[in-house]
DNA sequence: CTGAAAGCGCTTACAG
DNA sequence: CTGAAAGCGCTTACAG
């Protein structure tokens, strides 16, 4: 079953059940609608292969999970980008694209490449949980469209790659406020990593608000975005006798070592310290107690940059993407201070 | 940048770049190399349409995420499925099979059955929270190959349609076995919906593990996969004052319901009462305490079911395929009884 | 070991 | 409003 049965079919040229499926106008309306139901009757739909060889484009989007082999397997702890996905996913198909999903190593850009250079794709995005610089730089280096969901996996900004922006300072100066209110003065920060550029807007989101209050005291823990970090604050600030009332975690993972090691030496989370954490993860709500955090709009972020892949795509004229502020969610890990 | 400008910088005919493409043994091997080499040097990649226009096959399989609009939003609780779509997606690769990704709603069949009709996949697979037989039935008459990943979704087998298949009865029957080497006489179990085939398997299991350990009582609470029944069933036990020591709770979610109210009642687990799941999702590492539970080799099972497909595909003989069997993950939410 | 021709199912100008 | 021709970049027999 291909255009050329349905046009003998009908008893039309082949141009014309063309036409059809173009919606052109140029079509008796009757013609149409008797083509329209001999393509129904047939189940009939246009070969993509075809169309695509003779169209140069695929109307699919690639999208490259970069998993990095030093650090976990992908997946493993996708709290944060399943919902990322799913997101990415219904986003392309309203705009008419499929979505071709790959992982690969950082090491190898290769495949990418591969996927490009054969056509199977007409633009990619990256989700990772790693720097991928090098693979942005060789994917834009060879003209192909590629765009970041994550600002922190690469280390400088290129024009042309699309990435969502989330205003993190803002969003930790929020988070900081919040717990301002409640009375807290001893209000520390552990940090993400220090060439982490989100890492730092949130340290300075953190440390505005404390200037605005006329807070003079800082206390800031340099860590990593691990629950690791969390803990090992914790113990240290212990071990100095300089535990705070509250604290401010650069990321959910964080606040999740500091519950730990604040449960484990007999601390409760909130009545002795509150502890607030960003991204709002799928766990968070399930944490005893469940965790105060700042929520990224992650479904958003990446519905724009899907947009904003499209665009290029299609050459449209770029609308410059909005910025994206993250919200308070109040659960029951901060509390007012005795 | 195509065979024929490769063919003219090489100096031979097209044909004879494409045996070096097929791999095919009639080309000398000097002529070989510089071909290969001046394809390397202008990265060419035969271009995928063009291929897939005259072989008529894709190399690519669809994964359909369907969505029930009456149930959750997709990926907003993944937690045991995003490990399955990475390992789909990675046995496709090894394979030389793109993954499509494309999420639907149970109620329309359309546009899955449009993927197979325009030839964009070869086959697709399923991967849902909900019944999906009419979804299945209809692909399967409309004669293209599709698998399910959950052997729950669907109320009839058909003997095309491959699942990789787990002993749900025997993991059950481990579960509770290992609760009665704990001790335990009063032994409760929470069960799934009772129309679904898994969760009449682990009863049997639970109930043939008490028959063979000579334990006469049975106490069954027939519940649903959800947090709430485990919740309701522990409520109602208590209200009953007949609590059970232990319990076998049909999957983790039944488990993090009965954790959340037997804590409420101030009842600690694993001192007061022994719980145990089914699944190993993720979160049964977060838990407090942290979920013993029965671990499901879903990346092993998700692999099986690409090789399943594939052989479908390519016409291969097909292998039966084997069983996947449910380990003990020992945690901390059993105690043996005091 | 190598070549010339036909065709996969569509779209794109060009005519009328 | 409708048609006939050429071409997208490959693969597949068929010859030699």
């Amino acid at each position: 079953m291909d255009i050329f049965d349905i046009a003998n079919l009908a008893g039309v040229s082949r141009k014309t059940v063309q036409r059809v499926l173009n919606q052109s106008p140029q079509v008796k309306p009757e013609t149409r609608d008797r083509i329209l139901k001999i393509m129904n009757e047939h189940q009939y739909h246009p070969n993509v292969s075809a169309r695509r060889l003779v169209k140069k484009k695929t109307r699919t989007i690639g999208l490259f999970i970069i998993q990095d082999p030093a650090k976990h397997d992908i997946y493993s702890d996708d709290l944060f980008y399943s919902v990322v996905i799913g997101s990415m996913i219904r986003s392309s198909s309203e705009r008419g694209y499929n979505v071709l999903v790959t992982t690969t190593d950082v090491t190898d850009p290769a495949p990418i490449l591969k996927l490009y250079r054969e056509k199977s794709i007409d633009a990619g995005m990256i989700i990772s949980w790693t720097n991928v610089q090098s693979i942005v730089d060789s994917i834009i280096s060879a003209g192909f469209i590629v765009g970041l969901f994550d600002q922190n996996n690469v280390s400088e900004r290129h024009p042309v790659v699309p990435i969502p922006l989330l205003c993190n300072e803002e969003g930790a100066k929020t988070a900081t406020n919040y717990l301002i209110e409640l009375g807290h003065k001893d209000i520390a920060i552990i940090t993400g990593e220090e060439e982490n550029p989100a890492a730092n807007e949130r340290l300075n989101g953190y440390l505005e608000a404390l200037k605005e209050a006329d807070i003079p005291e800082q206390k800031i823990f340099k860590g990593r975005f691990v629950e690791q970090a969390g803990y090992e604050a914790v113990h240290h600030w212990i071990s100095q006798k300089a535990l705070p009332t509250a604290i401010v975690c650069s990321n959910d993972l964080i606040a999740f070592g500091a519950l730990k090691a604040l449960n484990e030496a007999g601390l409760s989370v909130p009545d002795d310290v509150s502890l607030i954490g960003f991204d709002n993860v799928l766990l968070t709500q399930y944490t005893t107690p469940a965790l105060t955090t700042m929520n990224v709009p992650r479904v958003e972020m990446a519905a724009s940059l899907v947009e904003q892949l499209v665009q290029q795509i299609e050459d449209e004229p770029m609308i410059k993407p909005p910025s994206f502020h993250a919200a308070l969610i109040e659960r029951n890990s901060c509390a007012p201070l005795k």
